[in-house]
DNA sequence: AAGTCTATGATTAGGGA
DNA sequence: CTCCCTAATCATAGACT
């Protein structure tokens, strides 16, 4: 957007496009946690990123994809299951109800991971994947890493 | 943001606070779009918007809150249920694995639907409630008006 | 309420360290 | 890869229709 217009197209270049995406993760966090103060409306996003466990724990790119829940939800309702986390805790264990909520059909991917699961099927929240909920753009996120390995083939 | 700058906090007046709702939804989903399409990144966004009905079938501000689906996914398994709608359509028969997946506690607002049901619980996209699918920013939307007036109590 | 316009604050691509 | 910086594009509050 600066330096150059962007070309509403895929990025070819990997770490062009990885940079691109985290920039803008942010920015689309801090749109959505805008629209959610300034009108009071509840929202909950949901994103698969293929570059969740890089910077922690693994260096393997695009190994094991996380999901990104944001939720920006004034409900007292869903507001305590998500903000209650902390980088300790287990996010699963810690959202019940959302694990038991979300029911997707069982999808398990056979061939690679970088083949990209499908996102619903991930929604399964189990042990498959890395799971980051954040809560504002303090991005001080939990991460479920995965404890069964073999699903990462 | 132009002409003076944001103050991070609820628009306290309601027209002046729809508008910037409306304007900033358009933003955001376009900033999702763009995430999606430059860095092939699957997401999902739910809006729960309180403005669902105006414009169209009803006066009353607030009386019918709306969900707003935005399907960004590319998987083609989500895609076909988003896209294959059309404003004649039954989201709800439209989107079986969508209302038999998304199972939260089944909570029935007793009181004035303006003083906010759960959006959690809004999810079960049953008979309660506007369900607004956008599958991009051509905001074509189909419109599930309620079919129980009642509900609106 | 819903568009259109536009000035200006916000976002971000590109580059450097 | 991750900050930091800056230029240049983008988003949008306010005004007007």
């Amino acid at each position: 957007m600066p330096r150059k217009k962007v070309i509403l197209a895929l990025i070819e270049n990997e770490t062009e496009r990885k940079l691109s995406y985290k920039k803008r993760l942010i920015g689309l966090l801090k749109k959505a946690e805008e629209l959610n103060t300034l009108c009071d409306i509840e929202m909950a996003l949901i994103v698969y990123s293929p570059y969740g466990d890089e910077g922690s724990t693994s260096n393997v790119p695009q190994s094991t994809p996380s999901i990104t829940m944001t939720s920006m939800i004034s409900s007292a309702i869903i507001d305590p299951l998500f903000t209650a986390m902390t980088p300790q805790m287990d996010p699963v264990a810690e959202i019940p109800s959302m694990g038991a909520s979300i029911q997707m059909n069982n999808y398990k991917n056979s061939t690679d991971i970088p083949q990209s699961p499908s996102f619903i099927d991930l929604l399964n929240l189990n042990d498959d994947d890395f799971v980051t909920l954040l809560d504002d753009l303090s991005i001080n996120n939990a991460n479920y890493q995965d404890s069964n390995p073999s699903n990462n083939k």
